[in-house]
DNA sequence: AGCGTTAATTATCCTTTGTTAATTTTATTG
DNA sequence: CAATAAAATTAACAAAGGATAATTAACGCT
Protein backbone atom coordinates (compact mmCIF):
# COMPACT_ATOMS: atom_id res chain seq x y z
CA UNK A 1 0.00 0.00 0.00
CA UNK A 2 2.81 2.17 1.03
CA UNK A 3 5.99 3.04 -1.18
CA UNK A 4 9.41 3.05 0.58
CA UNK A 5 8.99 7.05 0.18
CA UNK A 6 6.22 7.08 2.03
CA UNK A 7 7.64 5.08 4.89
CA UNK A 8 10.69 7.50 4.73
CA UNK A 9 7.91 10.14 5.18
CA UNK A 10 6.41 9.47 8.03
CA UNK A 11 9.87 8.07 9.74
CA UNK A 12 10.34 11.64 9.65
CA UNK A 13 7.07 12.97 10.84
CA UNK A 14 7.33 10.44 14.10
CA UNK A 15 10.77 11.88 15.35
CA UNK A 16 11.94 9.06 17.46
CA UNK A 17 10.03 6.44 16.19
CA UNK A 18 11.71 3.09 15.08
CA UNK A 19 10.95 1.52 11.86
CA UNK A 20 8.61 -1.10 13.37
CA UNK A 21 7.20 1.07 15.48
CA UNK A 22 6.21 3.32 12.60
CA UNK A 23 5.26 -0.18 10.51
CA UNK A 24 2.90 -0.77 13.61
CA UNK A 25 1.25 2.59 13.08
CA UNK A 26 1.00 2.73 8.95
CA UNK A 27 -0.05 -1.03 8.97
CA UNK A 28 -3.55 0.12 10.44
CA UNK A 29 -4.13 3.01 8.40
CA UNK A 30 -4.73 4.15 4.86
CA UNK A 31 -4.87 6.97 2.46
CA UNK A 32 -8.22 8.83 1.89
CA UNK A 33 -8.75 11.35 -1.22
CA UNK A 34 -11.66 13.69 -0.70
CA UNK A 35 -12.37 16.40 -3.34
CA UNK A 36 -12.69 19.74 -2.85
CA UNK A 37 -16.09 20.84 -0.70
CA UNK A 38 -16.95 17.28 0.16
CA UNK A 39 -17.89 16.76 4.02
CA UNK A 40 -14.93 14.94 5.74
CA UNK A 41 -16.55 14.36 9.14
CA UNK A 42 -20.82 15.73 8.94
CA UNK A 43 -22.02 17.40 12.23
CA UNK A 44 -23.50 15.06 14.84
CA UNK A 45 -20.87 12.35 13.47
CA UNK A 46 -19.83 10.10 16.72
CA UNK A 47 -16.51 8.89 14.74
CA UNK A 48 -12.84 8.02 16.36
CA UNK A 49 -10.99 8.77 12.86
CA UNK A 50 -7.98 10.95 12.79
CA UNK A 51 -5.75 11.73 9.77
CA UNK A 52 -2.80 12.81 8.78
CA UNK A 53 -3.20 16.25 6.01
CA UNK A 54 -0.80 15.03 3.58
CA UNK A 55 -2.36 17.33 0.83
CA UNK A 56 -5.56 20.27 0.78
CA UNK A 57 -7.18 22.02 3.09
CA UNK A 58 -9.74 21.17 5.79
CA UNK A 59 -12.14 23.71 7.47
CA UNK A 60 -14.08 22.75 10.03
CA UNK A 61 -17.56 24.89 10.64
CA UNK A 62 -19.94 25.68 12.55
CA UNK A 63 -23.82 26.18 11.02
CA UNK A 64 -26.01 28.55 12.85
CA UNK A 65 -29.52 28.55 12.64
CA UNK A 66 -30.19 31.11 10.06
CA UNK A 67 -27.78 29.39 7.77
CA UNK A 68 -24.48 31.47 8.06
CA UNK A 69 -21.24 29.86 8.61
CA UNK A 70 -18.91 30.34 11.12
CA UNK A 71 -15.33 28.79 10.34
CA UNK A 72 -13.25 27.38 14.04
CA UNK A 73 -10.23 26.16 12.25
CA UNK A 74 -8.34 25.41 9.36
CA UNK A 75 -5.83 22.81 9.15
CA UNK A 76 -3.11 21.67 6.19
CA UNK A 77 -0.89 19.49 5.19
CA UNK A 78 1.22 18.28 7.94
CA UNK A 79 -1.20 18.62 10.82
CA UNK A 80 -3.56 15.90 11.89
CA UNK A 81 -7.27 16.43 12.23
CA UNK A 82 -9.82 15.03 14.14
CA UNK A 83 -13.55 15.74 15.52
CA UNK A 84 -12.23 16.69 18.91
CA UNK A 85 -15.73 16.33 20.38
CA UNK A 86 -15.97 12.94 19.78
CA UNK A 87 -11.52 11.75 20.81
CA UNK A 88 -11.68 13.94 23.41
CA UNK A 89 -15.25 13.99 25.01
CA UNK A 90 -16.87 10.94 23.46
CA UNK A 91 -19.89 13.10 21.84
CA UNK A 92 -21.25 13.65 18.32
CA UNK A 93 -19.40 16.69 16.51
CA UNK A 94 -20.92 19.80 16.89
CA UNK A 95 -18.95 20.87 13.64
CA UNK A 96 -18.45 19.96 9.79
CA UNK A 97 -15.29 19.16 8.47
CA UNK A 98 -15.20 20.13 4.83
CA UNK A 99 -12.21 19.62 2.39
CA UNK A 100 -11.79 23.09 1.36
CA UNK A 101 -9.23 21.80 -1.97
CA UNK A 102 -8.44 18.05 -3.19
CA UNK A 103 -7.30 16.92 0.26
CA UNK A 104 -5.17 13.30 0.50
CA UNK A 105 -4.64 12.19 3.81
CA UNK A 106 -3.75 9.06 6.00
CA UNK A 107 -6.29 7.96 8.51
CA UNK A 108 -6.85 5.45 11.23
CA UNK A 109 -8.86 4.78 13.77
CA UNK A 110 -7.94 6.10 17.18
CA UNK A 111 -9.69 3.95 19.46
CA UNK A 112 -8.30 1.05 17.49
CA UNK A 113 -4.52 1.94 18.09
CA UNK A 114 -5.26 3.68 21.40
CA UNK A 115 -4.13 0.66 23.35
CA UNK A 116 -0.78 0.43 21.21
CA UNK A 117 0.01 4.25 22.20
CA UNK A 118 -0.76 3.13 25.30
CA UNK A 119 1.48 0.65 25.75
CA UNK A 120 4.22 1.87 23.82
CA UNK A 121 6.12 4.13 25.62
CA UNK A 122 7.70 5.70 22.40
CA UNK A 123 4.20 6.09 21.45
CA UNK A 124 2.73 7.35 24.12
CA UNK A 125 5.23 10.17 24.70
CA UNK A 126 5.22 11.54 20.49
CA UNK A 127 1.71 11.56 21.82
CA UNK A 128 1.69 13.57 24.15
CA UNK A 129 4.67 15.95 22.37
CA UNK A 130 1.82 16.07 19.14
CA UNK A 131 -1.23 16.84 21.99
CA UNK A 132 1.10 19.65 24.04
CA UNK A 133 1.81 21.36 20.56
CA UNK A 134 -1.65 21.01 19.71
CA UNK A 135 -2.46 22.64 22.68
CA UNK A 136 0.16 25.65 22.47
CA UNK A 137 -0.85 26.41 19.58
CA UNK A 138 -5.17 26.80 20.88
CA UNK A 139 -3.86 28.56 23.54
CA UNK A 140 -1.73 30.99 21.33
CA UNK A 141 -4.99 31.34 19.34
CA UNK A 142 -7.40 32.56 22.95
CA UNK A 143 -3.74 34.81 23.37
CA UNK A 144 -4.49 36.32 19.99
CA UNK A 145 -8.21 37.54 21.00
CA UNK A 146 -7.13 38.63 24.39
CA UNK A 147 -4.56 40.72 23.17
CA UNK A 148 -5.34 41.76 20.10
CA UNK A 149 -7.58 43.70 17.62
CA UNK A 150 -9.59 42.21 14.86
CA UNK A 151 -7.20 44.25 12.92
CA UNK A 152 -3.76 42.95 14.55
CA UNK A 153 -5.62 39.59 14.55
CA UNK A 154 -5.91 39.87 10.68
CA UNK A 155 -1.99 41.08 10.62
CA UNK A 156 -0.80 38.40 12.16
CA UNK A 157 -2.71 36.28 10.20
CA UNK A 158 -0.77 37.70 6.96
CA UNK A 159 2.43 37.55 8.70
CA UNK A 160 2.47 34.35 10.26
CA UNK A 161 0.22 32.20 7.30
CA UNK A 162 0.97 33.97 4.49
CA UNK A 163 0.23 30.82 2.04
CA UNK A 164 -2.72 29.97 3.82
CA UNK A 165 -4.99 33.24 3.19
CA UNK A 166 -4.14 32.50 -0.40
CA UNK A 167 -5.39 29.27 -0.38
CA UNK A 168 -8.94 30.66 1.69
CA UNK A 169 -11.75 32.67 0.55
CA UNK A 170 -11.72 35.86 2.86
CA UNK A 171 -15.24 35.71 4.03
CA UNK A 172 -13.60 32.44 5.99
CA UNK A 173 -10.69 33.72 7.27
CA UNK A 174 -13.14 36.52 8.79
CA UNK A 175 -15.26 34.33 10.65
CA UNK A 176 -11.76 32.58 11.83
CA UNK A 177 -10.68 36.07 13.36
CA UNK A 178 -14.04 36.21 15.16
CA UNK A 179 -15.42 39.27 12.58
CA UNK A 180 -17.45 39.65 9.81
CA UNK A 181 -16.83 39.39 5.97
CA UNK A 182 -17.97 43.01 5.78
CA UNK A 183 -15.56 44.22 8.56
CA UNK A 184 -12.35 42.24 7.11
CA UNK A 185 -13.09 43.63 3.88
CA UNK A 186 -12.64 47.43 5.84
CA UNK A 187 -10.16 46.47 7.99
CA UNK A 188 -8.32 45.54 4.92
CA UNK A 189 -8.82 48.61 3.03
CA UNK A 190 -8.07 50.79 6.24
CA UNK A 191 -4.61 48.75 6.05
CA UNK A 192 -4.28 49.15 2.25
CA UNK A 193 -4.71 53.06 2.75
CA UNK A 194 -2.32 53.39 5.57
CA UNK A 195 0.48 51.56 4.15
CA UNK A 196 0.58 53.98 1.37
CA UNK A 197 0.84 56.52 3.14
CA UNK B 1 5.11 14.55 54.56
CA UNK B 2 1.66 13.62 53.29
CA UNK B 3 -1.23 12.47 55.50
CA UNK B 4 -2.95 9.54 54.50
CA UNK B 5 -5.91 11.51 53.42
CA UNK B 6 -4.23 13.62 51.51
CA UNK B 7 -2.91 9.97 49.69
CA UNK B 8 -6.75 8.88 49.58
CA UNK B 9 -6.86 12.11 47.71
CA UNK B 10 -5.01 11.92 44.88
CA UNK B 11 -5.60 8.47 44.04
CA UNK B 12 -8.91 9.87 43.11
CA UNK B 13 -7.49 12.70 41.09
CA UNK B 14 -5.12 10.17 39.44
CA UNK B 15 -8.33 7.61 38.99
CA UNK B 16 -6.94 4.35 37.28
CA UNK B 17 -3.73 4.47 39.03
CA UNK B 18 -2.06 2.20 41.84
CA UNK B 19 -1.12 2.98 45.00
CA UNK B 20 2.80 2.58 44.04
CA UNK B 21 2.15 4.57 41.17
CA UNK B 22 0.55 7.57 42.84
CA UNK B 23 3.54 7.29 45.74
CA UNK B 24 6.48 7.35 43.18
CA UNK B 25 4.40 10.82 41.78
CA UNK B 26 4.07 11.65 44.99
CA UNK B 27 7.53 11.31 46.54
CA UNK B 28 8.50 13.63 43.89
CA UNK B 29 6.31 16.64 44.85
CA UNK B 30 6.13 19.20 47.85
CA UNK B 31 3.65 21.30 48.84
CA UNK B 32 3.41 24.65 48.28
CA UNK B 33 1.70 27.67 50.14
CA UNK B 34 1.66 30.92 48.52
CA UNK B 35 0.29 34.10 49.72
CA UNK B 36 -2.59 36.01 47.97
CA UNK B 37 -0.61 38.53 45.53
CA UNK B 38 2.34 36.39 45.33
CA UNK B 39 3.88 35.87 42.39
CA UNK B 40 4.29 32.27 41.41
CA UNK B 41 6.07 32.42 38.39
CA UNK B 42 7.14 36.06 37.04
CA UNK B 43 7.69 37.00 33.23
CA UNK B 44 11.05 35.76 31.60
CA UNK B 45 11.26 32.93 33.75
CA UNK B 46 11.91 29.12 32.83
CA UNK B 47 10.82 27.05 34.99
CA UNK B 48 9.25 23.51 34.55
CA UNK B 49 7.29 23.60 37.73
CA UNK B 50 3.71 21.55 37.52
CA UNK B 51 1.32 22.29 40.17
CA UNK B 52 -1.67 20.63 41.25
CA UNK B 53 -4.23 23.56 43.35
CA UNK B 54 -5.43 22.14 45.98
CA UNK B 55 -6.74 25.63 47.38
CA UNK B 56 -6.68 29.26 46.24
CA UNK B 57 -6.86 30.91 42.67
CA UNK B 58 -3.89 31.68 40.24
CA UNK B 59 -4.01 34.36 37.80
CA UNK B 60 -2.29 34.50 34.15
CA UNK B 61 -1.68 38.01 32.72
CA UNK B 62 0.17 39.82 30.51
CA UNK B 63 1.61 43.35 31.61
CA UNK B 64 1.71 45.74 28.54
CA UNK B 65 4.26 48.44 27.88
CA UNK B 66 2.05 50.98 29.08
CA UNK B 67 1.54 49.44 32.35
CA UNK B 68 -2.24 47.75 31.40
CA UNK B 69 -2.68 44.11 32.76
CA UNK B 70 -4.52 41.77 30.47
CA UNK B 71 -5.68 38.39 32.10
CA UNK B 72 -4.97 35.60 30.24
CA UNK B 73 -6.01 32.21 32.27
CA UNK B 74 -7.75 32.04 35.47
CA UNK B 75 -6.61 28.63 37.40
CA UNK B 76 -8.53 26.95 40.67
CA UNK B 77 -9.18 24.19 42.77
CA UNK B 78 -8.17 20.35 41.43
CA UNK B 79 -7.07 21.78 38.51
CA UNK B 80 -3.01 22.21 37.17
CA UNK B 81 -1.22 25.17 36.37
CA UNK B 82 2.36 25.73 34.76
CA UNK B 83 4.04 27.88 32.68
CA UNK B 84 2.92 26.55 29.01
CA UNK B 85 5.56 28.96 27.58
CA UNK B 86 8.10 26.97 29.38
CA UNK B 87 7.14 23.19 29.80
CA UNK B 88 5.74 23.09 26.04
CA UNK B 89 7.92 25.32 23.91
CA UNK B 90 11.13 25.07 26.16
CA UNK B 91 11.26 28.81 25.91
CA UNK B 92 10.50 31.60 28.45
CA UNK B 93 7.48 32.82 29.91
CA UNK B 94 5.72 35.37 27.82
CA UNK B 95 3.39 35.99 31.15
CA UNK B 96 2.76 36.82 35.00
CA UNK B 97 1.16 34.06 37.19
CA UNK B 98 -0.05 35.42 40.38
CA UNK B 99 -1.89 34.15 43.45
CA UNK B 100 -5.30 35.84 43.52
CA UNK B 101 -5.99 34.00 47.38
CA UNK B 102 -4.06 32.16 49.77
CA UNK B 103 -3.11 29.65 47.51
CA UNK B 104 -2.29 25.98 48.13
CA UNK B 105 -0.74 23.88 45.91
CA UNK B 106 1.10 20.55 45.47
CA UNK B 107 4.34 21.22 43.06
CA UNK B 108 6.83 19.10 41.28
CA UNK B 109 9.40 19.36 38.70
CA UNK B 110 8.18 18.21 35.39
CA UNK B 111 11.34 17.47 34.01
CA UNK B 112 12.32 15.04 36.63
CA UNK B 113 8.92 13.39 36.79
CA UNK B 114 8.88 13.29 32.76
CA UNK B 115 11.09 10.25 32.25
CA UNK B 116 8.70 8.28 34.78
CA UNK B 117 6.07 9.70 32.86
CA UNK B 118 7.04 8.48 29.69
CA UNK B 119 7.62 4.88 30.98
CA UNK B 120 4.89 3.91 32.81
CA UNK B 121 2.33 3.16 30.64
CA UNK B 122 -0.39 4.11 33.37
CA UNK B 123 0.62 7.34 33.77
CA UNK B 124 1.18 8.13 30.34
CA UNK B 125 -2.17 7.57 29.67
CA UNK B 126 -3.07 9.61 31.99
CA UNK B 127 -1.05 12.21 31.09
CA UNK B 128 -2.31 11.88 27.86
CA UNK B 129 -5.91 12.39 29.33
CA UNK B 130 -5.63 15.70 31.10
CA UNK B 131 -3.33 17.29 28.38
CA UNK B 132 -6.35 16.23 25.83
CA UNK B 133 -8.68 17.88 28.38
CA UNK B 134 -6.86 21.09 28.64
CA UNK B 135 -6.88 21.04 24.70
CA UNK B 136 -10.57 20.98 24.83
CA UNK B 137 -11.03 23.46 27.10
CA UNK B 138 -8.67 25.75 25.34
CA UNK B 139 -10.69 24.88 22.16
CA UNK B 140 -14.28 25.66 23.99
CA UNK B 141 -12.71 28.91 24.97
CA UNK B 142 -11.79 29.29 21.10
CA UNK B 143 -14.97 28.89 20.04
CA UNK B 144 -16.35 31.06 22.35
CA UNK B 145 -14.22 34.22 20.66
CA UNK B 146 -15.56 33.00 17.38
CA UNK B 147 -19.36 32.13 17.83
CA UNK B 148 -20.43 34.46 21.01
CA UNK B 149 -20.62 38.37 21.44
CA UNK B 150 -18.50 39.80 24.37
CA UNK B 151 -22.09 40.04 26.41
CA UNK B 152 -22.55 36.50 25.40
CA UNK B 153 -19.34 35.46 26.72
CA UNK B 154 -19.70 37.27 29.75
CA UNK B 155 -23.26 35.17 30.20
CA UNK B 156 -21.67 31.85 29.37
CA UNK B 157 -19.25 32.54 32.38
CA UNK B 158 -21.71 33.68 35.14
CA UNK B 159 -23.79 30.66 34.08
CA UNK B 160 -20.75 27.72 33.71
CA UNK B 161 -18.55 29.12 36.52
CA UNK B 162 -20.93 30.97 38.93
CA UNK B 163 -18.29 30.39 42.09
CA UNK B 164 -15.51 32.13 40.15
CA UNK B 165 -16.60 35.48 39.38
CA UNK B 166 -17.48 36.00 42.98
CA UNK B 167 -13.65 34.94 43.66
CA UNK B 168 -12.40 37.49 40.91
CA UNK B 169 -12.68 41.14 40.57
CA UNK B 170 -14.40 42.14 37.22
CA UNK B 171 -11.59 44.02 35.88
CA UNK B 172 -9.78 40.86 35.46
CA UNK B 173 -12.88 39.24 33.98
CA UNK B 174 -13.52 41.65 31.33
CA UNK B 175 -9.71 41.20 29.78
CA UNK B 176 -10.17 37.58 30.47
CA UNK B 177 -13.60 37.75 27.93
CA UNK B 178 -11.35 39.82 25.81
CA UNK B 179 -12.96 43.55 26.41
CA UNK B 180 -12.65 46.57 28.95
CA UNK B 181 -14.02 46.76 32.12
CA UNK B 182 -15.66 49.47 31.62
CA UNK B 183 -17.16 47.99 28.43
CA UNK B 184 -18.18 44.92 30.77
CA UNK B 185 -19.67 47.44 33.43
CA UNK B 186 -22.01 48.27 30.62
CA UNK B 187 -22.94 44.95 29.82
CA UNK B 188 -23.66 44.16 33.20
CA UNK B 189 -25.95 47.24 33.10
CA UNK B 190 -27.89 45.94 30.27
CA UNK B 191 -28.17 42.48 31.64
CA UNK B 192 -29.63 43.94 34.45
CA UNK B 193 -31.93 46.31 32.81
CA UNK B 194 -33.35 43.42 30.29
CA UNK B 195 -33.56 41.08 32.80
CA UNK B 196 -36.04 43.31 34.89
CA UNK B 197 -38.62 44.05 32.17
C1' DA C 1 -15.21 33.76 -24.53
C1' DG C 2 -19.42 34.52 -22.27
C1' DC C 3 -22.84 33.40 -18.71
C1' DG C 4 -24.08 32.68 -14.18
C1' DT C 5 -22.70 32.19 -9.61
C1' DT C 6 -20.19 33.44 -5.70
C1' DA C 7 -17.12 36.50 -3.29
C1' DA C 8 -15.62 41.01 -2.12
C1' DT C 9 -16.35 45.70 -1.68
C1' DT C 10 -18.88 49.73 -0.72
C1' DA C 11 -22.58 52.51 1.33
C1' DT C 12 -25.77 53.59 5.05
C1' DC C 13 -27.31 53.31 9.49
C1' DC C 14 -27.25 51.61 14.06
C1' DT C 15 -25.07 49.38 18.02
C1' DT C 16 -21.26 48.38 20.63
C1' DT C 17 -16.79 49.04 22.23
C1' DG C 18 -12.54 51.81 23.35
C1' DT C 19 -10.68 55.87 25.62
C1' DT C 20 -10.31 59.18 29.10
C1' DA C 21 -11.81 61.28 33.04
C1' DA C 22 -14.96 62.11 36.83
C1' DT C 23 -17.73 60.09 40.35
C1' DT C 24 -19.50 56.71 43.29
C1' DT C 25 -19.06 52.43 45.64
C1' DT C 26 -16.54 48.96 47.81
C1' DA C 27 -12.31 47.21 50.24
C1' DT C 28 -8.30 47.67 52.95
C1' DT C 29 -5.75 48.92 56.66
C1' DG C 30 -3.87 51.47 60.40
C1' DC D 1 -14.16 53.31 62.68
C1' DA D 2 -12.21 56.61 59.88
C1' DA D 3 -8.99 57.41 56.26
C1' DT D 4 -7.21 55.87 52.09
C1' DA D 5 -6.86 53.16 48.21
C1' DA D 6 -8.83 50.41 44.77
C1' DA D 7 -12.64 48.96 42.01
C1' DA D 8 -16.77 49.80 39.61
C1' DT D 9 -19.77 52.80 37.46
C1' DT D 10 -21.07 56.61 34.70
C1' DA D 11 -20.51 60.19 31.20
C1' DA D 12 -19.00 62.00 26.78
C1' DC D 13 -16.94 61.37 22.60
C1' DA D 14 -14.49 58.88 18.96
C1' DA D 15 -13.62 54.68 16.53
C1' DA D 16 -14.88 50.26 15.08
C1' DG D 17 -17.89 46.60 14.15
C1' DG D 18 -22.61 44.44 12.88
C1' DA D 19 -26.59 44.27 9.69
C1' DT D 20 -28.56 44.87 5.38
C1' DA D 21 -28.55 45.91 0.71
C1' DA D 22 -26.52 47.40 -3.60
C1' DT D 23 -22.66 47.25 -6.57
C1' DT D 24 -18.48 45.54 -8.46
C1' DA D 25 -15.03 41.99 -9.05
C1' DA D 26 -13.55 37.34 -9.42
C1' DC D 27 -14.39 32.71 -10.38
C1' DG D 28 -16.22 28.40 -12.42
C1' DC D 29 -18.12 26.08 -16.04
C1' DT D 30 -19.82 24.61 -20.65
Amino acid sequence: MLTAEEIEFYLNVFKGLSLPDVMDLLKLAHTRHLPAQDVYIPSGASTQKLAYIRKGLIRVYHLKENGDEVTLMLRWENQFIASHDSIILNKPSRFIYQALEDTVMLELDYSKVQHMLDHNPRLSSLRNTFTMHMLAESLERVESFVLLSPEERYLQLVHDKPNIINRVPDKYLATLLGITPVSLSRIRKRIASSSKR
